[in-house]
This record gives C-alpha cells, structure tokens and sequence, in this order.
DNA sequence: TTGTAAGCGTTATCAT
DNA sequence: ATGATAACGCTTACAA
C-alpha cells in the first residue's frame, strides 16, 4: 500500500522536517528532537551535526506538530466588547506582552458589544487554544459556565462573578465612583445625572449603585440611558441640560467628552456652567480641555494581574482566583462648584 | 511494548476524539470525518447514527490535528507598532471581522515601536499562522524579504515597498497632507511648523515631503521632531512657540492634541492665536475643542482591503498587489486666518 | 547517550 | 457508500 503524496503543491510550502535533517545529520530523529528541546542530553558531538545540518537546510520545527504531540498550542485566547474602546487595548496591549514573555500567543477576538456572540466565540476561541480570557463578559452565567466546562482555564476580567470554577480579577469601581459622587456633592451640586453606560455590564452596575448613593445626600439624581461612546455622551447632550442639573456623572471618559462636545457647541462652558466627571483615565482625559476628573482604572495591572492567573491555571493551579484592583479617583479641572445662582 | 499513557492528568483534559464516536456509532473514523467535513456522501443512515454518538459525547473535533493533516492553520498574524494607537485598532478590529468571516483567526502582536523586535515577531507569528499582515512595518527591505521567504503570504499595510514578492495596500497620505498645507498657506499663515512623527515611518515620510512643498509657496517651515502621542506633541509646544509660527502641521491627531492641550495651558487660544492640523481624524478629533482639521485615513477600508488581498493569496493568487486609498482633508474649526499682527 | 516506534487526532487515498 | 490505514511532523517511553 503506498500513501498519498500531499503537501507538494504550491500554497503552504512543504517546510524542511525533522526527518530530513535527521537523516542529513546521520542520527535519529529522536536526537534531533531533543536538540531542539534541550531535554535530554545529547554528545556535542552529535549536537552539532545536527545543528548543522539543521542550519543547512533551514529547518524550523513545526509548531503545529509540536503541540499535537505535547497537546497545548501555546496560545490564549482574549474577547473583549469592543477593541476600540482604550478601556480594552490598554489591557490586551499588556496581556500581549505578558504572554509573550512566557512563550504564548494570543489570538485575540471582538464581539462587537454583542453579547449574543460572546458565547460562540468563546467556544471557538478555546477550540484553538490553552486557555481563554474573557473581557467584560456580559454573558449569562450559564454559558460561561459551559464555556469552562470545556477543561480548559477561563478568566474572567472586570465582572465579578461566583463560579468557583472562574477565576476573575475584576477593578472595584464602586468606591471610585462613590468618590467622585461624593466629590460632586461636597462641591456643593444638588441636582445632577447619573449616565448609564454599557447596558447589562456588570461594571456599569456598580457605577450606578455608587452614584445613588447621592440620595441619601439629598442630592437629586437622574438617570439617563447613555451609552459607552463619544457619540452617546454627544448625543444625550440634550437631555441633560433638560433637567437643569449642575453636574453630570459619565460612565467613562468617551462618553464624557461627549458631553462636554456637546456643551461647549451649545456656548456651554466646562466647569463654570457644568461639572463633567469621566470614568477610566483614559490617556486623552488629562489633554483635552478642561482635563477630567474622573477615576484611573489601572487596565494595565489589570493585564498583568490576568496573565498572572492564567499563567498559574496553565500550570495546573486550581481555578477560583478572586483578585480586585481598586480604582482611584483623579481630581482634575472639569469640576467645579456650580454657579451661585 | 506498550506505548505510554498520556493526557490524562488533569491540564488539557482529554477530549473525545473521532474514534470513540466512531466507535459509538458503530462506523470507521473515516465515515466520521466525512460527516463532519461534508465532504463526501454518507448514507443519511449513518450520518444521523454519528450525529447522534457525537452529540452524545459531546464531540467537537480537535482543531490542531485538523490542521496538521490538512496542512493550514487558519490562522493569521497581524504585528503592528502599536496597539494603542487608534490609528492601528481600527485597522485591526476591521481585519478581525473580516478574517472571522472567513473562518479565519487571528493573533495580534504588538512590537511596541521597537524596529528591532519587528522581523523575530514576524518569523514566530509566521510559525503558528498561514500568513502575516504587516502594520507599518519599519524593518529593513532584507528582513521583509526573509519573511515572505518563508513562503507563507504576506502582506504589508501602510508602507509602500517595491518587492514583487510583497503585496500592499497603502494609504496616500501625501496629496492629503499637502492640501492641509495648502490650506493653512491659503488662510494667510507664512510662518508654520512641521511637527516629524514616529521616525522611520514610511508615511511619515511622505507626510514631510508634502508640508515641506509649502516653501515653494514662500512659507517658512520650521521642521520639528515630535513623535505620534499624545505626549510627544505636549512636550514640543514651547519649542513651537519659539518659533514665532502661527500654524503648526501635526504628524497625527493624538500629537495635535497634545499640541493644543499645551497651548491650551499656556492660555493660548486655537485656533485664534495657532492653527493646528492633525492628521488619521480618529473619532476624538471631532469632539474635542475645536474640533480638529485633520485628514481622514481610511483605515477601515484599508482593513479590509488588506483582508481581501491576503485572502486571495492565501487562495494561491499571486503576490504583488499594489493598493493605494487615498486620505481625504476635512477642515474642522482648530484653522483660521492667523491674527492681523 | 542513542535509537525505535507508538501515539497525538485528524484527513484522504485506495480498495471494496 | 464504507472501511482500512498511511500520512501530517513531532514528542517521548522504553529498550539497547
């Protein structure tokens, strides 16, 4: 019985194997495995023939094959919401990096805020990889359960969730938040809006449950469905000025600066005429003017601290990891005290 | 001899394979494979009995070994400089989507500005993938070459490079960037800077060429070198006012806005006291004030025309496309007359 | 230290 | 229409 002959067309070249240099160095391929792992020990003398042969005839091994036969690909996989929120870059910028350092790659997914995707592309994503991070899942918690249920490691970043099986590290926002609430209120703002961001995160939650707690202040709030983008913050501009409040809470800087497009094109002035808060610190908020005030959420630690887990779960640690990275808020000059009126 | 037992500690927890659904369903791996590759005709008998065990076990084919006996990944590399900046996730997120469309994935990798690291993250990208998108590559033409040696497809976004083996697709940022310059010499400026961005970079370099053409106009143009963030153009505000100019030509946004945000501090107006363009019009620049004059950069479209090229090259086409879209100017309010002096 | 060969989970050829 | 089975390129247990 003779095999097929493949691989011998034009796309996908056929590459150098570990056969042929084998054979060119006159040992078995099992030795020159083991030269390229550096496993075992191997004579330097025939360490170097296979070296050589080697760099004659350009071989690299194959990485496919390698994981096939170790079983692990040597890559994660990260979905976030949407990649052009820098909320999210920041992250997997320094996930990437991370990654990188221990020898993984990253396949990296955008669901494009559309939660009914999460899943799918969650189970595709672990499908060609070790592991999977999950970025704001807004997904129920059914189906990351179902997700993990796969056997491969699952984090979850910036939602708090109870699966022991999950581990998560998640930024508290609340008491930021509260914060800038606070802050607000001591200014001496009596009448202003709360902004709700991304619908159904987890985070935004939190952020909203932490700008009530104005009431207990006597404070009015009123809330608004915004949204997560410069767009949504512009858009809302309207609404806002109609309930005559002197400050308004946004849930993060894109929506903020929104805003604040907004009141300036309306002759509106930032402070004097409202206090803008943003949420993030994005790299802009301290260059646009006024700079924000708004709250640093550290998306970087946020990386390192993720990678950090996955690490640990690739190694075989057991999951359940709960790590919270507190938000700061920062004090800029986009606030200030509402007009004696 | 018996052959060792392995995987079936608990990382990577063995998952069902073709053969026990086979087994299952009482047929040969062969009839499961073609069930689920569809690729030949099966009887309707057997294909309900393997759709039936493979449901039961819950079989999902293993990916890896799909692609070492078929000879593909589907998976694809993009490396790009930077991605934080907005510049680079646009063009990515669009690639991420069309490339998804395609069944395909991809990995991201970052080479953080550093020229050096470019050709090894290349090289490893290239290992695990079918091919590699290159953002704005400033390796040497030499290393390119080596990578498109490796016979996998390649092609190159945001620099033009005249090998044939390279395909390309390009933004024209030159006649943009000219008619912004036009444009500040038509309002009446005669004394403008030219901030220089990330050096090396090819469509900086042509970005230069065309604001250096405003001298054959009789403008004076001071060249300046900034760099592309935020931070690079705040930090050469004052070395631009000591030039006297009442315009200044950014080499993106993000420099532009660090610009203004420094002139801004100075109690500078804009565009009153200084003009400013910038350049890529990311969604910020609309929003911030003034909303900037800039030159849109399609870098969407540029996604996904380097999507289609690298599609039809993996398909077996051959290489050598060249694409050229065009940037386009928009005039925002950060120009104006410079003032009566 | 080195070689032999089984096994990783598929696909595809060839024979039936 | 099915089934055996070689091959994809590598790792590694075991024998020598």
């Amino acid at each position: 019985v003779v095999g097929q002959q493949r691989g011998n067309e034009e796309p996908g070249r056929d590459r150098v194997t570990i056969r042929q240099v084998a054979q060119a160095a006159g040992v078995s391929v099992a030795t020159v495995s083991r030269v390229f792992a550096g496993s075992a020990a191997v004579s330097s003398d025939l360490t170097g023939r296979v070296l050589r042969a080697a760099e004659a005839l350009g071989y690299t091994p194959n990485v496919l094959a390698q994981s096939l036969a170790i079983g692990r690909s040597k890559v994660v996989g990260i979905l976030v919401p949407n990649l052009a929120n820098p909320h999210f870059y920041i992250l997997i910028k320094r996930i990437l990096h991370e990654a990188e350092r221990d020898g993984y790659r990253v396949i990296v997914a955008d669901s494009d805020e559309n939660v009914a995707a999460e899943k799918a592309l969650g189970v595709s994503l672990l499908q060609r990889t070790d592991g999977l991070i999950l970025g704001a899942p807004r997904a129920r918690r059914s189906d990351l359960r179902e997700l993990v249920d796969r056997g491969k490691p699952v984090v979850v970043v910036n939602r708090a969730v109870d699966d022991p099986a999950l581990s998560t590290v998640v930024i508290d926002s609340f008491d930021a938040m509260r914060q800038l609430a606070v802050h607000v209120a001591d200014l001496g703002h009596r009448n202003v809006v709360y902004l709700h961001g991304a619908a159904g995160s987890w985070q935004e939650k939190e952020r909203a449950r932490a700008a009530r707690g104005l009431r207990r202040r006597g404070v009015q709030v009123t809330e608004i469905r915004c949204g997560a983008t410069l767009e949504d913050g512009h858009r809302v501009t309207g609404q806002v000025l109609d309930t005559g409040c002197t400050a308004v809470l946004a849930p993060n800087d894109l929506a903020a600066i929104g805003v604040i497009s907004g009141l300036t094109e309306r002759g509106l002035r930032v402070p004097e005429d409202m206090s803008v808060t943003g949420f993030d610190d994005i790299p802009f908020s301290r260059f646009v003017s006024p700079p924000l005030t708004t709250a640093f959420t550290p998306q970087e630690d946020t990386g390192a601290a993720a990678w950090q887990v996955m690490a640990g779960l690739l190694d075989g640690k057991r999951p359940g990891t709960r790590l919270t990275i507190a938000a700061e808020p920062v004090f800029r000059a986009s606030t200030a005290a509402p007009r004696a009126s």
